[in-house]
RNA sequence: CGGGAAGUAGCGCAGCUGGCUAGCGCACCUGGUUUGGGACCAGGGGGUCGCGAGUUCGAAUCUCGCCUUCCCGACCA
């Protein structure tokens, strides 16, 4: 491609709108242009990227014996329904009516749709292993799109979807897929890492995340550098530093302090002196409706996936003033565990291992000292319903783990028969009786591993793509259009090249050198063919290295078999 | 949805304490000189100053309302 012909519409400024690196880069090298908040077009140099990620896991999903299938992207509501993700999915579900006052959605996922069409298809065990995927648009009406392509609210999946006869079946499917993804990810040059996480709003069981670390990353994972035991902090079990049981502190009669205006646990342990450690927040949380207090260690921070967990909640949310103010009879900033009555009280492990410690008095101004927990208030829910942090102790071998910023670049769960149970996804097995199938399902955000590609992958002078997804893999930069035998040259090593089936951008501009240099190493383009009027007389052009930097002279009429060797 | 910031040419910005014809850099068009790391000269095109109302003789500038975008939080497959 010539790119006197190409939109590829670089920028020198960074947008003013773009905070993170990759969301930079792509907008500077013309990749991605925004057409409202968490809406993107693809131009051509994004647009080949997309299709190469693409192929790779068309490639590598093949290859495990999954079948590309295209559903629908317009939904009949009726069918979210059914598995009761139409009130769980709520806002987040694009919802309109068409001209008959039908209401339509937009596809956030499918394991609806795969499902049905499998439960009106496939009737016999002998079908079975299957595994269905498709590369489609989906849409989300996402609270808050944010970092560019990272979170938006219509973007690229691969989605796919294994149907099994039973447990033992879904490993082996399971598996496959974590292989692929493993496969996927290395082949685009991506340094990923498998996590344990929460199945969410998904349901089943078991569940991968596979996390890109960056600063950019809305995700934190826990990770063990001793042990490779590495998950995401939602799950990540707090280990106990000492045994639970009873404080072997002695035990200090309890007392009201005034703690005018202190509503914060920094405030109150700078008043009063003491670490946050020492004291007890109590967090009052409306699960399903119902209020429940939360008891946690002062610089603990609450893990509202681990609550929720817990009391088996489908929504869980920090109550609102009024429902704090009604349950505590204090204002907000003074809730504690004593005198609390009528409402669940959940403690973390950590809590239960203290003594003498510091809570809010649910009285106005005022907090307890000497607080325990046998003593002074009725405690038998523990559990543990902590976010994990830095330092603590590794759930496999209890060395301090690490915390992390890192991207979800795709997620894997073992779903097990919910939506097969719900819209009839049976087969009759080798004994003529009905069984549910067995389901896994593996997502891929396509366009956001042109972000994480671009995150691990970038100088200051802008994106370095992995040769296997870069949307060309040479670039021809002729130095001086208007010489003669410059433009011979390049012309020459073009034709050659693009007839050898390389991927070759040629920058036939009328541009300076230093635009040419400047624009092909901020689209990131592996191979540079350095064509100059020196070079060119001696019929010898220099290739340069975009991530080492190193120059090879090679003759003009090698050039063929070099890029070859080069390419593999 | 709560908190914060910002909307002036395609991009990045200045102007804004009430005053002339709205300006700068980049990009774009024409001609010329250039060409090894974001060239130079000359000429030129491009603006409902986010939208609406109000105050005023006069509003990019002041007031109010709305919209949009970004950041933090909430939410998140």
């Amino acid at each position: 491609m010539r790119w006197s012909k190409s939109l590829i519409p670089t920028l020198k400024e960074d947008p003013q709108d773009a905070e993170v690196i990759s969301h930079k880069l792509m907008v500077r090298g013309g990749f991605i242009r925004k057409l409202s908040s968490g809406v993107y077009s693809y131009l051509p140099l994004g647009f080949r990227v997309l299709e190469k990620v693409k192929n790779i896991i068309r490639q590598e999903m093949d290859a495990k014996g999954s079948q590309e299938v295209l559903l629908p992207a317009l939904h009949p509501p009726e069918i979210w329904k059914k598995t009761g993700r139409y009130d769980i999915l709520g806002d987040v579900l694009i919802k309109f009516k068409d001209r008959h006052g039908r209401e339509l959605l937009l596809g956030p996922t499918h394991e609806e749709i795969v499902t049905d069409l499998v439960a009106n298809n496939v009737k016999s065990y002998k079908e079975l292993p299957l595994i269905l995927y498709q590369i489609q648009t989906k849409f989300r009406d996402e609270p808050r799109p944010r970092f560019g392509v990272m979170r938006t609210s219509e973007f690229i999946m691969k989605d796919a979807y294994s149907f099994d006869c039973d447990a033992g079946a879904l490993e082996a499917s399971y598996k496959k897929m974590y292989e692929a993804y493993c496969k996927i990810f290395e082949r685009c040059g991506l340094p990923f890492i498998p996590v344990e996480a929460d199945p969410g709003m998904m349901g089943g069981s078991v569940s991968h995340e596979f996390m890109v670390l960056s600063e950019a990353g809305e995700d934190r994972i826990a990770v063990c550098l001793k042990c490779k035991y590495a998950a995401s902090v939602e799950i990540a079990a707090c280990k106990l530093k000492t045994k639970a049981g009873p404080a072997k502190e002695k035990i200090l009669p309890i007392a009201q302090v005034d703690t005018p205006g202190i509503t914060t646990i920094e405030k109150v342990s700078e008043l009063l002196r003491v670490g946050a450690e020492k004291l007890v927040k109590t967090l009052i949380y409306k699960a399903d409706g119902n209020v429940v207090a939360v008891l946690l260690r002062g610089d603990h921070e609450a893990n509202e996936t681990k609550i929720k967990n817990y009391l088996k909640a489908a929504a869980l949310e920090l109550a609102d003033v009024k429902t704090i103010e009604d349950v505590t009879r204090a204002p907000v900033g003074f809730s504690g565990p004593v005198g609390l009555r009528n409402v669940r009280i959940i403690v973390d492990n950590a809590v239960g291992s203290m003594a003498n410690f510091i809570t809010g008095a649910n009285k106005k101004d005022t907090h307890l000292i000497n607080v325990n927990a046998s003593r002074d208030f009725e405690s038998k829910e523990f559990a543990d319903l902590r976010m994990i942090a830095k330092d603590d102790g590794c759930p496999m071998c209890g060395k301090p783990v690490d915390v992390k910023q890192a991207i979800e670049i795709g997620h894997t769960f073992k779903l097990g028969t919910k939506y097969s149970d719900a819209l009839g996804a049976k087969v009759l097995d080798k004994d003529g009786k009905e069984l549910s199938a067995v389901m896994g399902c593996y997502g891929i955000g396509v366009t956001r591993i042109l972000a994480g590609v671009i995150e691990s992958n970038n100088d200051k002078d802008g994106i370095i793509w992995p040769l296997a997804i870069a949307p060309y893999q040479a670039i021809i930069i002729a130095l001086n259009m208007d010489d003669k035998k410059v433009k011979e040259v390049s012309e020459d090593i073009y034709a050659k090249l693009s007839g050898a089936g390389v991927e070759v951008l040629f920058d036939d501009r009328n541009e300076t050198a230093g635009v040419k240099f400047k624009d092909a190493d901020l689209i990131g383009i592996p191979i540079k063919i350095v064509v100059g009027a020196k070079n060119a007389k001696k019929d010898i052009t220099e290739v340069k290295d975009r991530r080492s930097g190193i120059v090879t002279e090679v003759a003009v009429k090698d050039i063929e078999t070099y890029l070859k060797t080069l390419l593999g």
